[in-house]
DNA sequence: CTTAAAACTAAATGATTGTTTAGTTAATTA
DNA sequence: TAATTAACTAAACAATCATTTAGTTTTAAG
């Protein structure tokens, strides 16, 4: 087969086969994605086990892996999945025309949204940015470099909305946000509801 | 031996037989544990292996096991080693009698300290307490909350040099600088100098 | 010098990790 | 209905994990 003709056995059948299927899946890739997002979201990457994904997701081994390839392949999704959920949160932010309080509300709004029992579970994006090292997976770096440049880009539209402030500050004050949200991440996992408020009322004292 | 005479193998030898030593170890156990410890800071407890161990402290497994018991005994040693380190800034802190601008003075020492080549490699303390979950060993979570509590008093104890404060302001204050920590220690991971001095300078804007 | 005990080396342990393979079931099309 | 093929179950895979065991070497006391 030319190369410039390659395409996967996968896509391949997808493409010329669309007619032939034979057994359906018995599950929808979304909604067991979801599953697995949410036990990485609580456990982190490592200590979740492809052995309670598989129980999580209610699917056998070997439907995960030939959905999703292997165990980076389904972390990536719930990090995709992750993107989704909390865009209900970005969108509510981006919609807010009030400059730094819609910020200050999104810092509310995502303990709520971070909240499992008595703590929360932080983000998943800061969670796995805090777990892994240097050496890890490029997608998965990348994901979470260009999800927190997305969010602090967010926080530097509102922050624009006040027109009294020069770009300088601005730069300097969204990059105080955005390291003020790990601390929201970490802090949810451990802090009470008290102390969780008492770091929010004194960041956006100073803005 | 009756219960209440028992006393554990290695506390008896140690007491009763001081005098018959055998054979001398040819390591020295804080020596080796600081090895330890700088290996856990920079990969985490998770990714801190047994193998990675033994080579980085230059002693067999057996030798490892024999002088700490297990890998959870290595890690309370190099908590309590990471504590020592620490120890030379917060005695600086302790010792400052201005006020904010000593704890300010320690978030940039910190990034000193936790610096490694470009980046840093955060704290050990707030590293392990965002990789850890709730059902992990009560030792090592107690040590994390009893070594959290510790620095918050000693930042609340320097809020105290201002007499204008009042108990409440103080309280809320430390929350905010505790918390700003587990915020300083991802950022210094992952973020530039001049996206962690903007983060420090806007902390201590108005406090 | 003999004896005893601690410290050493190195290999084996069983459990668990992520991943793959072999064989069965079920749905679609001709 | 028969043939085809994807989706399934369940077992096996090699690698690695933390931990233990067996056997040797070294030191010091009697």
């Amino acid at each position: 087969m030319q190369k410039c003709f390659h395409i996967s056995k996968r896509l391949f059948s997808f493409v010329v086969y669309k007619s032939i299927m034979a057994r359906k899946k018995e599950y929808i890739e979304e909604e067991v994605i979801e599953k697995a997002m949410n036990l990485f979201w609580r456990n982190g990457y490592e200590s979740t086990s492809m052995q309670m994904l598989e129980k999580e997701m209610g699917i056998n081994k070997f439907s995960i892996y030939a959905s999703f390839g292997n165990k980076n392949g389904i972390f990536l999704k719930s990090l995709n999945c992750y993107k989704l959920k909390l865009n209900a949160l970005i969108d509510k932010l981006k919609a807010s025309e009030n400059g730094i309080e819609g910020i200050k509300q999104y810092f509310f709004d995502f303990i709520e949204f971070s909240k499992e029992t008595e703590f929360g579970k932080g983000c998943l994006v800061t969670n796995t940015a805090n777990e892994i090292g240097e050496d890890a997976d490029d997608k998965i770096k990348e994901a979470l470099s260009v999800f927190t440049n997305e969010v602090k880009q967010v926080f530097t539209n509102n922050l624009k909305q006040n027109k009294t402030k020069d770009t300088i500050t601005i730069e300097q004050q969204a990059d105080f946000l955005i390291i003020s949200m790990f601390g929201l991440s970490s802090a949810t996992r451990l802090f009470s509801n008290t102390q969780l408020n008492n770091y929010i009322e004194n960041i956006f004292k100073k803005l």
